[in-house]
DNA sequence: GTTAAAATGATAGTAATACTATTATATTTG
DNA sequence: CAAATATAATAGTATTACTATCATTTTAAC
């Protein structure tokens, strides 16, 4: 991906905040310095007063952009599937062969994440880490109808829903296209935790990006299936 | 499963408690009543003081079994674990074909859980809800490598390892058996959440068991890859 | 059946957390 | 320059996840 696009912004559910962070120095900074801050903590121990002070401000003045830590999670992991919308849409224009894209939209979705110029607030490795990790904890609580009818789930349900027409163009009949893909999703975020903590739930092989071809492979094969 | 087995007692993991709950009615009552409420509220909301309440005992009585709440959850998980194992070892005892065995675990990892009359105070509904909704906390965390070297994950390695056996069988030059095993149950459970909450990351279709079928099928298709 | 030991209950206390509220001080904008 | 707005400084609250202590009940041993 090159960087000949200037001043691209990813538009977030202003449900997500108080006042928009991409929109003053401050702001900006809670973005910066706070994934930095929950990819070093972990999001249990992460608290709007560690991030206050990494950042010399103070809790009352973060409080003002993010009604709650939760809320600044939620913007964060919106960003990202913002950012893997528009990452896919750049990646697979111009492909025709239908099995082409599925396999490059795999990639992209299960691949290492490198760091994008184009935002230079926003580390996505550690973006990444983060979401593979706490994402989770978003939906599997228990006012998680809630915030899905907030939005709060939109990015991700449309990336789901991306790689599905695609699916659907290799084979039209194909019936459980939403279940492959969030199951790939959350399948390579699992894969990548359990290589690095709980190696024997996994199979990591040297040399070769085990994840995208274990996926890609899956993806291809399901979606010819009947 | 038919209940010809009396007393059958699940082991756990001893450094999951201070003193065994099972051992006494009122560790059995945290156990019983421990699931009914984290079930109820969430584990995030679920606190000792509350179950105390509902027992009729004391947060420090509860302390004496539990070295905290994460304590607690830790051995209701390890509980479940040990509790597929059975079920997979009973399952896939006198199944000849390989295939067959491997259809067979996956109905067992994948299917809707019905109470299990051995075990008179657990309720596997609630608990396998529990599961899916709150387990993956207890690997999504920090101290992690440390709670896996106090053996926290063996049982359900162990179950990955049981079901990636039979998948060697099938084909012993398979090279990714646990990540395709770890994929199914942790799809599974994800698929049956988001059919309750998150519709369109998911297909459900009426009068079958599609979570079932869609992993049943990925597991036979990927084992005879190559 | 008494006694000692163990289990449980009752109560208090602590540091940290996730906020809310108030007022003072900068900074920006019209 | 004044007025509006943003931020800082500070204080306060209810809840949580514990720890500690001592009294009371239950159980088990002789």
């Amino acid at each position: 991906m090159h960087s000949l696009l200037t001043d691209i912004k990813i538009k977030i559910n202003e449900k997500a905040y108080l006042k928009d962070p991409e929109s003053t120095a401050l702001g900006k900074k809670m973005l910066t310095q706070g994934i930095e801050l929950i990819e070093e903590l972990g999001f249990d121990s992460f608290t709007f007063k560690k991030l206050a002070t990494k950042i010399g401000s103070t809790e009352a003045s973060i409080y003002r952009y993010f009604e709650s830590k939760h809320h600044l999670l939620t913007y964060i992991v919106l960003w990202y599937w913002g950012w893997m919308e528009y990452r896919l849409v750049f990646g697979l224009n111009n492909i025709e062969s239908p099995e082409q894209r599925l396999k490059k939209a795999i990639k992209i979705l299960t691949e290492k994440i490198e760091q994008d110029s184009n935002f230079s607030h926003i580390n996505e490795i550690k973006l990444n880490r983060i979401v593979i990790s706490e994402s989770s904890k978003l939906y599997f609580k228990k006012n998680v109808d809630s915030e899905n009818s907030d939005g709060f789930f939109l990015k991700y349900k449309t990336v789901v829903e991306l790689v599905s027409d695609v699916i659907l163009e290799i084979n039209p009949n194909y019936k459980y296209p939403h279940m492959l893909v969030s199951t790939i999703i959350e399948g390579a975020h699992h894969q990548r935790y359990f290589a690095e903590h709980l190696p024997r739930l996994t199979d990591v092989i040297e040399g070769e990006d085990a994840v995208v071809i274990f996926y890609q492979n899956m993806a291809i094969q399901q979606s010819l299936i009947k």
